[in-house]
DNA sequence: GCGCTGTAATACCCGGGAGGTATCACCGAG
DNA sequence: CTCGGTGATACCTCCCGGGTATTACAGCGC
């Protein structure tokens, strides 16, 4: 059985998304030719062609597509494994650890619920609370930065992990405090979608791409805040969203925008008492 | 950044499962000395203890037990890499492959009418039937062995993996044929589990430890229907028990049985186009 | 007390292979 | 036809993974 080192994955999965040798060594550090080789052997190991190499840099086979895939999940899970069995080790008392990953920009009461309610239990493990940008609390979980996050559906993917869901709210359109629409006691998506000189705020998709479209593309919620404030857009927004609104800012509710539901997940296989604890609270919450 | 190889990870996870060097060297094909080295280079590198070593053998720390877990992940993500990347290359044709792991006691009717669907699809992918035992449809899904699965619930967990539903159905006690419980209409679980002189038989949970009582332990369908035959037990088994049962079994009903329920379930980072139309097929039957 | 047994750790050696440098072979652009 | 940029090859070095032999130590029988 031919068993695939780590190493090999490294170097391999940095080909493929650089798609070009050279590059992909400075990345790793080392030399063009050794990696070269190197993806020469594992060709040869697993005995199938993993990249074309044509005039002019290299492109991915089929078999090629699957192994960046499936080698980027080993590499999170291996990954993983390093991090969360140092921490688990770094204080062995009867205080287990956990790293908790919520967006920045998410609800700020909430979470301060979530930890008040969980520091109150008694025996409770400490917490430590990693905030980051708009979708990455899904990459925290897979490869060991974080052990638990609150995730946001429909933004965030809860494909591969357990969860249970906390609480639902509606959207609101964010406007310019002046504007026509920011009087109306509602709106529909309708309504803010297609507003003359006011285009529609464009978030980056799961993927990282923008959806096509006239707006200004979004990359966190002050710029989102700015914009809005200067006039310049119009924003579909959670309702947690209002803890942040400024003076320039009005909101008003949609009627018709899908519902944000926030969730606690966690991966599939922890068996970690401290973890279920702070589940158990959230799910009271 | 400490990144763990695969071989470090094989090793430790052969010395956790052993607790014991010398046979975990002889399970890899290696000598003691070395692998005590690689261990104690793991332990210095991640700066946690990993092992108690006490006279007598090795007991895990805490962070011993979370390596073990997360590793074994890891160990099969890497193996499921190398496996379905090979198998994607093998006939790197239009035509691509699909390893669809199915219990081998669970419904014949329905694999049959799923598989005939799909190879009635126009260019849909070969579909390769690997058949197991009890629960093991996860641990291929995990692995790489297999794509995709039918797993059942509540004796399969979905925790994992991405799934629809395909079906629901209850399940039926099986009791020998002369039995004077078999002319009764319908049954419930408080009439079928303290029978005297038939105790109810024991299935492996998801852990493969079996729950106490007086009943035989069951390994596998034959056996069980051996031992019903004979009118040493009775069991509790889903509606499609009944295409297998003997002349000298009788199939009675449970109203208050939880339903079984079938899914198919994939990895969730799936992203193959044939393994999205086999899943279509699926949920339309 | 004294071996005896079974455990993991240490000492030391050897060979393979991972990685480096220098160079080649190839192809498209100008 | 050269030149720049690509990946592949040749060749060397040395580290480290693995082997054997041995030690250190704890329990057990007598």
């Amino acid at each position: 059985m031919a068993t695939l080192e780590t190493r090999e994955l490294r170097y391999f999965v940095a080909v493929a998304e650089e798609l070009h040798f050279g590059r992909a060594a400075e990345r790793l550090g080392m030399a063009q030719p050794p990696l070269s080789r190197a993806i020469q052997q594992l060709e040869r190991r697993l005995g199938v062609d993993l990249l074309e190499r044509n005039r002019r840099g290299v492109t991915l086979t089929g078999a090629g597509e699957v192994l960046l895939q499936e080698g980027r999940a080993a590499l999170d899970a291996t990954a993983a494994a390093a991090r969360r069995a140092r921490r688990a080790g770094g204080a062995d008392g009867p205080r287990e650890r956990l790293v908790l990953a919520a967006k920045a920009a998410g609800s700020h009461e909430l979470l301060q619920k979530l930890l008040d309610a969980h520091a109150a239990e008694p025996g409770a493990a400490e917490v430590e609370v990693l905030l980051c940008g708009l979708c990455e609390q899904e990459a925290m979980l897979r490869d060991g930065r974080a052990d638990v996050a609150l995730m946001y559906t429909p933004f965030n993917s809860l494909v591969g992990f357990d969860s249970e869901e906390l609480s639902t709210e509606g959207q609101i359109a964010i406007l310019p405090a002046g504007h026509p629409l920011a009087a109306r006691p509602s709106l529909s998506l309708a309504d803010v979608s297609d507003v003359p000189g006011l285009p529609l705020a464009r978030w980056p998709g799961r993927d990282g791409r923008y959806p096509p479209g006239p707006g200004p593309e979004i990359t966190d919620q002050l710029q989102l805040a700015q914009l809005v404030a200067l006039g310049r857009t119009v924003a579909v927004y959670p309702e947690y969203g209002r803890s942040w609104l400024w003076a320039e800012h009005a909101a008003v509710p949609l009627t018709d925008a899908p519902s944000v539901v926030t969730h606690i997940a966690w991966p599939p296989h922890s068996r970690s008492r401290a973890l279920a604890g702070l589940i158990r609270t959230a799910v009271r919450l």
